[in-house]
DNA sequence: AATATCTGCAACCGCGTCATC
DNA sequence: GGATGACGCGGTTGCAGATAT
């Protein structure tokens, strides 16, 4: 599956394509031991046939222990919509209020999510707090749709400024510290609920060490 | 049931920044 | 001060699964 591309020297191919099992394992055990950093030499010591880059993406959006899997939460939402129009497409500094989210999901979700149905997400959480503008909400939708698939990058950001949908947020386009924003949100670690990723438990439980090891990191 | 299209996400690429020599 | 390498970030691509026709 993983791609190689072969050095015109003939040193061993660099693989590329999705990471394989046991590739997660090496490299999650290296840097158990070893931590992470200096990736093109861990990439040469843990014996991966990738790049630095490639372990060094893997591992911080994929390995890293803390991460939240499943779904963005209707909190994760509006702070992201929120921190977007204060900070643009910085999307690392907008992980960094939503813990356990990497740049590359919040990202990923601004794209496949809000940007592309900018209107659509309006109206779905004007409905949300005013039940009785379905109707409306419903035509609007409908004639949104026509406006959906890689739109220009302004669209999104033109609806975000022009018409920020949720009044009783207001409080948050003024504040200066968006430290305070996610705060609000995110008061304690119990918000995260459910949320919290299950999905490769078991995988965790294969690994050869012990939490604490990831308590450090 | 088969095929086409859409969607979501993991991973790669290119570029900018920073540290080191 | 310039060259080089490592790192980090944002944009983009490719593919598998889901959904529609």
């Amino acid at each position: 599956m993983a791609r190689m591309i072969c050095g015109r020297t003939g040193e061993p191919a660099v693989r590329k394509g999705p990471w394989t099992l046991e590739e997660d394992l090496i490299l999650v055990g290296y840097i158990s031991q070893h931590g992470e950093g200096s990736w093109d030499n861990l990439a040469r010591s843990a014996g991966l046939n990738r790049n630095g880059k490639s372990c060094r993406l893997r591992w911080l959006n994929y390995l890293r222990p803390g991460l939240r899997r499943g779904s963005i939460s209707p909190e994760e939402d509006m702070v992201i919509r929120e921190l977007h129009t204060r900070l643009g497409n910085k999307w690392s500094e907008i992980a960094k209020h939503l813990p356990g989210r990497t740049d590359n999901e919040v990202k990923n979700y601004w794209r496949t999510r809000i940007h592309k149905k900018p209107h659509q997400s309006k109206l779905q959480l004007q409905a949300q707090q005013h039940p009785g503008l379905d109707s409306v909400a419903t035509s609007e939708s409908a004639s949104a749709s026509a406006s959906t698939s890689q739109a220009s990058s302004t669209v999104g950001d033109e609806y975000m400024q022009a018409s920020f949908p949720y009044p009783e947020l207001t409080w948050v386009a003024d504040q200066s510290d968006v430290g305070a924003i996610t705060t609000r949100f995110f008061s304690s670690s119990d918000d995260f609920g459910d949320n919290v990723w299950n999905v490769e438990d078991r995988f965790w439980e294969t690994l050869p060490f012990a939490d604490p090891v990831y308590e450090a990191l």
